[in-house]
DNA sequence: TAGTGGTCTAGACCACTAC
DNA sequence: TAGTGGTCTAGACCACTAC
């Protein structure tokens, strides 16, 4: 029953409350609960205590440990936000180039956004990506999570990625845009991401505030290997 | 209570039934089955319908993820090295006791040690251990692998654990041993460790030189959906 | 402060096991 | 068939959110 439910419902609306589907429904409120319990472990449901109970986004692209920012900032309790910095198209020099694999020369979109959680920045985020896997893409597009929106309308799944972490201290300008001093060490992220045809779809360099933004792993000798931070 | 219960008995053997425990601590058997529940999530216990719940024998895997300093040097294809900077016998104070999760005033041992990648130092190492786990541990056992050593003298294999980096600046003290300037950041990485019992072995807090050990991941949604980098 | 999810209770009955 | 885990009930109160 629950499932058909949330068949009729869009992405991200709220479920009606326990309380009042219980009752619907002729069951414990407990009863209820687990049921909803099995979907959120599922994740096609999300709770939010004394909020609500609400359906999560499409499972298809679905980012298991590869999730994006807008995504880890849900998960965390926080509401993401995003502030675009700079848009530019322009023609890939040698090492943009080489590091999406296409020939020197061939149309690329650069773009730079300050991503926020509650408003707060955390993160300055530059991604670069080949002109061509992206028709159409607007400045205006990139308000919100940019994996959805490849999802959604280009049908494009990031299934894979590798990405290194580095303490750096922050630019004047980038310092700025987050709110900290320069003398405020910073976590450096760089990464690629690769689609299901082994393609580099993009080439991402972000700098995390090191005070807000906490990285974790979780870490697992069995059953299933959880994660590998290299360097444990 | 669970816990320390299942300490108490040896591998695949019966625990007492619900209902029986649930007297014993004063709680409803439902509460008691919800951390029954926990218990058998991380496959410390399993239950057997119509028979009882009874404690896991040990798991055959290894590490996978979790690899120590020297291992992950090696295969990185330098040679680890070790040198003690400091070892001594002390109490637990209030935060380290928490961390630990034993008696305040319990004997523990602590030690720092800079490691090295071809005899370049990399990290400088602060590790705390509860002392009852390791007799007659002594600072001159510690100048290699510390895993390797629990694992062939005291039989213990550590399977689990969490841990959390951040952009730091190194104190004076931490800088001169890791040959840097005080300008230069780094990264922190704090973390626990936690052994077949569920018992937090070990607490580490390490400061890596960023310009010479990188951090990656490599991240895939296929096809084991575990692993999880908060962040990426 | 009203409304939401989070947790616990004390009891009932079902399903399965071990004999 | 006695004893075990499995599931459900109807209610209570707590913690958090959104206003």
């Amino acid at each position: 029953m629950l499932l058909s439910l949330i068949d009729t419902l869009p992405e991200g609306a709220a479920l009606p409350p326990e309380r009042e589907l219980a009752v619907r429904w002729n069951v414990a409120r407990m009863t209820l609960r687990r049921a909803v319990d099995e979907l959120v472990i599922e994740e096609l449901l999300v709770r939010r205590h004394g909020s609500g109970t609400y359906t999560t986004r499409p499972k298809v692209a679905r980012w298991l440990g590869m999730i994006g920012f807008s995504e880890d900032i849900r998960r965390r309790g926080m509401r993401p936000g995003s502030k675009m910095l700079e848009f530019r198209h322009q023609k890939a020099e040698r090492a943009a180039a080489r590091r999406l694999r296409i020939p020197v020369g061939d149309p690329i979109i650069a773009f730079t956004r300050l991503r926020l959680a509650d408003d707060l920045p955390m993160v300055v985020e530059r991604t670069t990506m080949p002109a061509a896997y992206v028709p159409g893409l607007q400045a205006e597009d990139l308000n919100g999570s940019l994996y959805d929106l490849l999802t959604t309308r280009y049908g494009i799944d990031l299934i894979s990625g590798t990405s290194r972490l580095e303490p750096v201290m922050p630019d004047a300008k980038t310092a700025s845009w987050l709110g900290i001093p320069t003398t405020q060490p910073c976590l450096a992220l760089h990464g690629v991401s690769f689609d299901r045809r082994d393609r580099v779809f993009e080439y991402t360099s972000a700098l995390y505030r090191g005070d807000r933004y906490a990285f974790t792993t979780e870490l697992r000798t069995t059953p299933t290997p959880r994660a590998d931070a290299k360097g444990l």
